[in-house]
RNA sequence: GGUCCUUUGGCCGAGUGGCUUAGGCAAAGCUCUGCAAAAGCUUCUACAGCGGUUCGAAUCCGCUAGGGACCUCCA
């Protein structure tokens, strides 16, 4: 089966068919490094780790590139027209680089924690001014942008004429350019004015004294507007047509709807194949904003440190969580809803370490052939799943229906020769593709110390001795004792004990 | 107000015109066990409401109600 996408520009799931065979190209929008990375902004780069490593997995040789936003222009709720890095470095009396440079390293640190894969080119905006300009001038030159007062806008009226506007985020047109329909939220923001139509969209704005960030261009001091840094790093690392690029729903518009549009004027192409989104992260209902005091930081998710949270996260317990959703659902976060998703992970690793240490004789022929063909049946569909628009949540819901098979194959409630030794290996080799390679799932338990390994064994002995003695006394007091210091042990029915760390 | 999306059992969450209304968490019972934990088995059973299409719909259409996202343009 071939692997199917569901393209927001369609609205319909379409075969994926690279543009080179053999190759992918692949833009995620990045992050804003104007602050910390939240909650929210884990499920796209997870969401497309995701999609990386499984065209990788199809043997796809994918270049995927992920933007650094260093510049000054966000959104922001409240939309208030204000270049976040700029004030903001006022207030903490520090360099605008300064500030885009300790947040960058946040960021980094925050996706090896979710062991996200590093894109292969990260480019930043502020590296790409040159780019940018170039790109502006050349959508002048076609007569689609014209300059007022140092700033340069996209003419969207001329544009949606002979093409698409509003396709990709389901806009009409004439209701964007009718500017008698707006209602009392439409911002009344400076600049405004100097537009022809208020649906055009800037390209380059002429900076004011009092800002920090400003590059010289041919009208003028300024700097870029927010589309064309995406549009002008997509075309210079992946051509004028690449395949995928992605990012949250929240950026259909206007972002990826102005990026086609600058992009198709300066390439005469459409710039993408296939339009990706993933669904918002919602938390007790309410989506996350300042003004419901509900943005948890991912620092903040990692130590607990939020009155929403009763407990640390695990970054895998996060990735999990997010991964049993699919990724074009709203996934609403509460704290308890992530409590049962570590739990639900610690089984499902406990039942892979498990099955990682299992092993049996050679055996050609099940002696329960109807379990045999089933779990073969639910191997087979992780790879089907995964075809039909990256649906993690049937991988994950086949592997718990693996698990207590797993387990009852160690504990010898199911025989071992009633499934052959050609199934087990390819369990093996399922879960470890999926879990570890697509999934980017690993281990949470820290327990790997050199040094604590062998003390454990020792008391692990003593305790053993005990209980042969019946010495239970001995035996409940260095179980207890373990207990208060995170470690807990369970006695297995062979007569094993294990232990990990909590 | 406009556009679009969504509504599944105590909670979280898949899914599809009829095989079985996944799976996880929680809860209850049982087995195993020195006890515990873990593990295994079992139970609880939902598809917002009202119409319609259909032999048949939770899955398609319409209406109603709730929820959500976006509605921009440079700071």
């Amino acid at each position: 089966m071939p692997l199917n996408i569901y393209n927001s520009n369609s609205r319909k799931k379409e075969v994926f068919e690279s543009i080179t065979p053999g190759h992918v190209g692949m833009y995620v929008c990045g992050p804003t490094v104007s602050g910390e990375s939240h909650l929210g902004h884990a499920r796209p780069y997870i969401t497309f780790d995701i999609v990386y490593r499984y065209l990788t997995h199809k043997k796809y040789k994918v270049r995927y590139v992920r933007n650094i936003t260093d510049a000054g222009h966000f959104e922001e709720e409240g939309r208030e027209a204000e270049d976040k890095v700029a004030k903001k470095a006022q207030v903490e009396k520090m360099e605008p680089m300064e500030l885009v440079q300790k947040y960058t390293n946040l960021f980094h640190w925050a996706m090896k924690q979710f062991n996200c894969i590093e894109p292969s080119i990260e480019p930043t905006a502020t590296g790409h001014i040159v780019e940018q300009i170039g790109m502006i001038e050349d959508i002048i030159s076609k007569g689609y942008a014209y300059e007022v007062n140092g700033s340069v806008y996209f003419d969207v009226k001329k544009y949606a004429a002979t093409h698409d506007y509003g396709k990709l985020s389901g806009r009409i047109i004439d209701e964007l350019l009718d500017s008698s329909n707006r209602d009392s939220t439409t911002r009344d923001l400076e600049g405004q004015q100097e537009k022809k139509d208020p649906a055009d969209f800037a390209l380059w704005k002429a900076a004011p004294p009092e800002h920090i960030m400003r590059w010289r261009s041919p009208w003028g001091e300024g700097f870029p507007g927010w589309h064309i840094e995406c549009s002008a790093m997509a075309t210079k690392y992946l051509g004028a047509q690449f395949d995928i690029h992605g990012g949250g729903m929240d950026l259909l518009f206007p972002h990826h709807e102005s990026e086609i549009a600058q992009s198709t004027i300066c390439n005469h192409a459409a710039p993408v194949k296939y339009w990706m989104h993933n669904n918002m992260i919602t938390i007790n209902g309410r989506k996350m904003g300042k003004s419901y005091n509900n943005v948890i930081k991912l620092t903040e998710l990692f130590s607990g440190s939020h009155d929403l949270l009763s407990q640390a996260f695990h970054p895998m317990t996060v990735r999990f969580f997010i991964l049993q959703s699919h990724y074009r659902s709203t996934l609403d976060f509460s704290n308890d809803s992530l409590m049962s998703s570590e739990k639900a992970f610690k089984r499902l690793w406990e039942a892979y370490e498990v099955l990682k240490k299992l092993s049996f004789e050679e055996n050609e022929s099940p002696k329960d052939i109807e379990l045999d063909t089933k779990i073969n049946s639910w191997l087979n569909e992780f790879e089907e799943f995964m075809d039909d628009d990256f649906g993690s949540p049937r991988v994950i819901a086949n592997m718990f229906e693996l698990a207590p098979i797993i387990n009852s194959l160690k504990d010898g409630l199911i025989a071992n020769d009633a499934i052959s030794s050609k199934t087990l290996a390819y369990l093996k080799e399922r879960f470890t593709t999926f879990l570890e390679n697509i999934f980017g799932l690993k281990s949470v338990d820290e327990s790997n110390n050199e040094l604590l390994a062998p003390v454990m064994q020792l008391l692990l002995d003593i305790r053993k001795e005990a209980k042969s003695k019946k010495d239970f006394a001995t035996s409940d007091k260095i179980r207890n004792q373990l207990v208060e210091m995170g470690i807990v042990i369970k006695d297995e029915k062979d007569g094993n004990t294990s232990w990990g760390v909590e």
